[in-house]
DNA sequence: TTGAAAAACAGACAAATGTCTGTTATCGTC
DNA sequence: GACGATAACAGACATTTGTCTGTTTTTCAA
C-alpha cells in the first residue's frame, strides 16, 4: 500500500465510518481494514486514534465496535471543514481502560449525535391517546436536540384540512415535543373535550384560541379546563406516493 | 429471576433491541443481561434466537454485536401485532456458522430495515450543484426502499413560494428520488436553462409544463432541449423553530 | 543529506462478545 | 403427582475485536 498525502487517507476513512455510523452500523477495525485494503488493522486503528483526537469521532472504550458521531454537528458540514483541531474540543471519553462503564458514560452517549426513535401514537384523531399505547404505529428517526430526552417526542398523523395555510396537509407527520405550555404563535397539538387538534396558539389576554390556518374553519376558544396542550409541533413530514 | 408468562420476558426483549437498534447502537448479549437484570448470557441469547426464528430480528452469524431489524416493517407495527411465525417468512442469514461473508451476506444486509443517510447538496438554486459536492451540509436520515439504493436520493432546500399550494414552504426540505423521466402530475425537480426549482410535472401531448402550485406564479413551458429532470420529490420536511 | 513526522506493516496479546452444553426451577396440563 | 415446555442459570470455550510494541517506508523541510 502506498503512502498517500497526509490526511487524505484519513479523511476517506471518515467518511466511511461516518456513512456506515449514520445507517447504524457500526464497523469493526478489521472491516474497515478490508474496505480500504490495508495489511494491518493497526493502520486503521492509528487513523481512528486521530480522527477521535480531533473531535471527529467520539469512542467508547473497552467496547467493540464502538466508535459514534460527536454531537453538535447541527446537521452541517461546516464545522467538519476546519480541519483546526484547535476549533475542536477533544469531546472524548475517558481514555483509561477499565473505565467504569457507569452511568456516566451512557449520559455521555445519549449526547452523541441524536437520531432517536420516535413513537408514531397515532391519528390526530380521538383523545385518550395518553393511555401507554406503547408503540401503536411504529417509529420515526429524527434528530433531537442534546439537551432533550428522545421521550419527550411522539409524533401523529394529522386528519383534516384545517392546517392547509401553514402547509400541514391531511396525512402528513407531526413530530410533537412535549409541553404543558406554549407561547403564542406557536403550532400546537391540543386535547379539546377529548380530541386532539393541530392548530396555532394565540394567547390574547386571559383567554386562548386555537386557530386553524385555512379559511373554511372556525377558531376555537375552548374554556381553559376543558383544553390542554399536549406539546408544540417542532417537525412535519410527508411522504409522495 | 423468577419466571415470567411465556412471551412477555421475550417482547420486552425485543422492545428493548428495537430500540436500541434503531439508535445506531447495537447491543451486545451482556448488556442486555445487565438491563435486565439477569444472570446468564444465555437467557439473553436464547430469547434473541427465538426472535430470529419468529423473523422479528436478523442475524449476521459470527459477528459482534451482529442483531438487526428486518425490512419490510414499513413503518407500521401492524405486522409485528401478529405473532404468528407462518405469518413471518423466516427471513435470516445462512444458520451455519463460518459462513462465507462475501457480498452474498452484505447484499442481504443491506436490506434491513432501510435507515440510510440522504446528502442535502444546497439550495434550489443555481445550477451546478451536478458537480461532485462531496456532502456540502450534512446528512438526513430518511427510510428507503428496499429496492432501492441510498445512492438514488438526494435532498434540497427550497427556496421560493412557489409551490406553497402543496403545502411546500420555503425553507422546506425536499428529499429527491434521481429520475430523468416522470410522470404528469408528479413533483419534481427539474434544471431549467441551469437553474433547479420544484414544480409539479405536466405533460400534455408532446411538450411539457413545469406548474407551480401557487397562483402568483406562472406555468414553466421550457423547451425540451433546455429542461432536464433531475428527480421526483417522495419527501417533504419542515422543522418549525 | 539528514532527521522528523506521518503512513503503513507485522504479529503477539488481551479484552469483549457470542456459543455451547448441561442443570435447575416454574408453570400448566393430563 | 408426573410430564413436557419454557424460563432462567452456570460456566467453559471459541471467535471477534481492540490494543500494544516495534519496524519499514515515504515525504518534507532544514
Amino acid at each position: 500500500m502506498p503512502k498517500t498525502p497526509p490526511g487524505q487517507t484519513r479523511g476517506r476513512i471518515f467518511r466511511f465510518v461516518e456513512k456506515r455510523l449514520l445507517r447504524g452500523d457500526s464497523p469493526s477495525l478489521r472491516e474497515i481494514r478490508d474496505h480500504f485494503g490495508f495489511r494491518a488493522v493497526e493502520t486503521v486503528r492509528s487513523h481512528l486514534t486521530a480522527l477521535v483526537e480531533e473531535g471527529r469521532l467520539l469512542k467508547r472504550p473497552g467496547r467493540a465496535r464502538g466508535y459514534l458521531l460527536p454531537p453538535d454537528r447541527t446537521s452541517s458540514r461546516a464545522s467538519n471543514r476546519a480541519a483546526d483541531p484547535a476549533g475542536h474540543p477533544p469531546i472524548s471519553f475517558d481514555d483509561h481502560r477499565f473505565t467504569p462503564s457507569g452511568p456516566e458514560e451512557e449520559e455521555l452517549f445519549e449526547r452523541r449525535r441524536g437520531f432517536s426513535p420516535v413513537p408514531l401514537l397515532g391519528e390526530v384523531a380521538a383523545g385518550g391517546f395518553e393511555e401507554a399505547v406503547e408503540n401503536p404505529d411504529g417509529d420515526l428517526l429524527m434528530e433531537i436536540p442534546h439537551s432533550r430526552d428522545p421521550s419527550d417526542y411522539f409524533a401523529l398523523r394529522v386528519r383534516g384540512e384545517s392546517m392547509t395555510g401553514a402547509g400541514i396537509l391531511e396525512g402528513d407527520l407531526v413530530i410533537v415535543e412535549r409541553r404543558t405550555e406554549a407561547v403564542s404563535g406557536q403550532i400546537v397539538v391540543a386535547l379539546v373535550e377529548d380530541e386532539a387538534t393541530v392548530k396555532r396558539l394565540h394567547l390574547d389576554r386571559n383567554h386562548l384560541e386555537l386557530r386553524p390556518e385555512n379559511p373554511a374553519f372556525e377558531v376555537l376558544r375552548p374554556p381553559p379546563d376543558r383544553c390542554r396542550i399536549l406539546g408544540k409541533v417542532v417537525e412535519v413530514r410527508r411522504r409522495l406516493p
